[in-house]
DNA sequence: CCAATAGTGTTCAACTATGAACAATAAAGT
DNA sequence: ACTTTATTGTTCATAGTTGAACACTATTGG
């Protein structure tokens, strides 16, 4: 029980967590300066990106997948609708859904926007091989469905 | 300047980094979890952790290890001192700063807190082998690094 | 067909974080 | 000495995010 023989920074996942927590930190706001001449910020990005991966979803799946509540995206997505990068259609079949479709000025703004961020990783990472980054997205994604099964059945013995 | 050619998902760094970013995301909410019963939140425990390590830091320096803005620190250390948590004394030799300390029971939920997020963290990181563990640490640290020069001297050729 | 249940998107109040403007103190320049 | 500049912490208006309550539509069960 005696904490001295465990400081958590002596502990090496615990300092690559907490490493791993700043450089997020600090990426989220470069890109958010590398963005600002776009008029666009990192939450507005991260929609367009999946619009152009995935056309036609539907709010509610977009939240999923960008791990946000639904009210999030009913403030962020009117704007953008409004700034004419993406449009929003009711679904014929079920009238409950509004399916996202970027506009060509959301296209062009998406892709401009992408080569800056795949610039500011890339120029971050540019130490780390291939395999080792590749190795770094099976660790995280694996915390992340980790994560996701544990909310949805939380561990019985906590707390 | 075909974009088909070099999508960002096919991109080793880019996807490795969107899925950093998202476990991130969902540590951060999975630890305000399993903080909650100890009534304090993840930037509360980092508060916490840094005072732990560093005795009678001061405000702005807390808020430069955290990479927060001052205000930040002005809204939540007053707050923390009401629960009795931690404790702020005038430095005497400039009456300009405030010290920080931990009370005896902001110590005691220090080390509860600890505790908890490091379980987590090992439990979210047991797949990864302490090397690996240690050269994410580099890169991460490197990245942070990189990033806090280019806050302070911007790239010559951004825009 | 009608009631009950579930799913989708919106609104709203609460909370958090931020940067600019400010007051108090310190340091530097003259 | 004293004026100017810099630093520390606070305040405040703003913006972003969240979950709960709500309206509307779809589905299910009788």
């Amino acid at each position: 029980m005696n904490k001295n023989q465990s400081l958590p920074w002596d502990h090496p996942r615990f300092r690559s967590w907490i490493a791993v927590a700043r450089a997020c930190q600090l990426m989220q706001q470069s890109l958010a300066r590398s963005l600002a001449h776009l008029d666009i910020k990192p939450p507005h990005l991260d929609i367009l990106v999946n619009l152009f991966r995935f056309e036609g979803i539907s709010q509610q799946e977009l939240a999923h997948k960008l791990l946000v509540g639904r009210s999030n995206m009913s403030m962020l997505l009117p704007q953008m609708e409004k700034r004419g990068l993406i449009e929003r259609r009711g679904d014929k079949q079920d009238k409950r859904v509004l399916r996202l479709y970027l506009t060509e000025e959301g296209r062009r703004i998406t892709e401009e926007a992408m080569t800056i961020q795949t610039a500011l990783i890339d120029r971050m990472l540019s130490d780390a091989p291939i395999e080792e980054c590749e190795s770094i997205t099976v660790h995280m994604e694996r915390v992340v469905s980790l994560l996701i099964k544990e909310e949805r059945e939380p561990p019985v013995g906590d707390q």
